[in-house]
DNA sequence: GCGCCCGTATGATTGCGATCATATGACCAA
DNA sequence: TTGGTCATATGATCGCAATCATACGGGCGC
């Protein structure tokens, strides 16, 4: 089951040991609030519950050269958990809410909970096998793949279930609205597609 | 310093046990040849030392459906050494050669080791922010922005190495060469980029 | 020396998606 | 009820990179 992003608050990853979240904290940003700063020791962890945050750098033109958007739902800037500085500024381009962990404490129990370490570390892994999907989507020219990719890896045997906004789903894919709506309406006229509410299939022994 | 993907044989990272790497045996893959198939139990780790591997899965129609083109340099399939089954085959799409772990060995080595298991999940952050970066530029739309993004995330205020090839970056941006070479000469023609050979600069306090 | 291969480079053409504009209908607040 | 907002949808236009074609020079094998 694959949805859009958690159009509220997004819950810790259940496999957080409790001693562990009884310790995270709240913490709000205003939009463009800058949470920290590149080079700057890092003491927490933190987990994005609502908003989006950026993290960037400025390049030599003072442009924002952005590395992550970071959803509700994320983890912030991993590295740091095992870095002596950030690598880069963490700002909030909307109105956000954070859950904010010790990274001593984080970093103990990853030391002294195995369970956890393997969870962290398949969690990890998951997100880069994730990422490397996203990739080889965005590295496709046209929307038609995009989509067809996107519903064979984040589907189950060539359906998906998508109960958010279509926009959404063009924002994942990086298109526009209207040419994701003219290529599902494509794909379907071709046969190739089966539309209904908050699903969409792919339709085999055809041909791309 | 930044290089591009290794020609010849990438050699093991060196933050992996010396027990752990006497432990490798090498395993060599012709061109076509399937390493692992999906729902298989994994039972070993695989770094690729030397030419390509794709994941990937068969879609509703029958065409591959690439996950991930892991080149060397790469582990494969990171999610495996904690997962029950492979998310999907493995297949050599040229020569390859692989150093090949002990599955059980490894998990042991980073539940016995805390430094090795802190720098497995340092390695696995880091290819999750390298990941990001990629896929930022890839949503990008024209190739100029591409390059100085990618020169303002891994080189060094603004300058990167590059000893290799340029068809190699223009892969790597996921452009034609010859976009990149337009680009390039657009963007030094235009004052904005210095050209050395195997260094790429940005030239500041310009406007883009 | 010659031919082949390949990286770098450039010219011409094409096509697809972004952009801009507009339409429709559902939802919500006043 | 009315007006505004927004998601879904579609039409028209434009522009940029892919594609195709070609050129040049360096390296290498015979």
């Amino acid at each position: 089951m694959t949805n859009p992003p958690s159009p509220t608050t997004a819950p810790l990853p259940d496999f957080l040991p409790p001693a562990l979240c009884a310790l995270a904290r709240e913490q709000s940003l205003t939009r463009g609030e800058t949470l920290f700063r590149r080079g700057q020791r890092p003491t927490r962890v933190f987990f994005v519950a609502a908003g989006e945050i950026h993290l960037l750098r400025h390049g030599v033109h003072g442009q924002a050269v952005i590395f992550q958007r970071s959803a509700a739902g994320s983890f912030l800037a991993e590295p740091s958990i095992d870095s002596p500085g950030y690598h880069c500024d963490a700002v909030a381009v909307a109105a956000s809410r954070l859950r904010v962990f010790p990274l001593a404490d984080f970093r103990s129990a990853l030391d002294a909970d195995p369970a956890f370490a393997r969870r962290w570390r398949l969690f990890l892994a998951r997100e880069i096998r994730r990422l490397r999907g996203r990739a080889e989507r965005l590295a496709m020219r046209s929307v038609r793949e995009r989509i067809v990719h996107y519903i064979e890896c984040e589907g189950e045997d060539g359906m998906l279930s998508w109960s958010g906004e279509l926009k959404a789903l063009a924002a994942e894919l990086g298109v526009t609205h209207e040419a994701l709506y003219r290529a599902l309406a494509r794909l379907a006229a071709d046969g190739l597609l089966e539309r209904a509410p908050g699903c969409l299939r792919l339709i085999g022994s055809g041909r791309l």
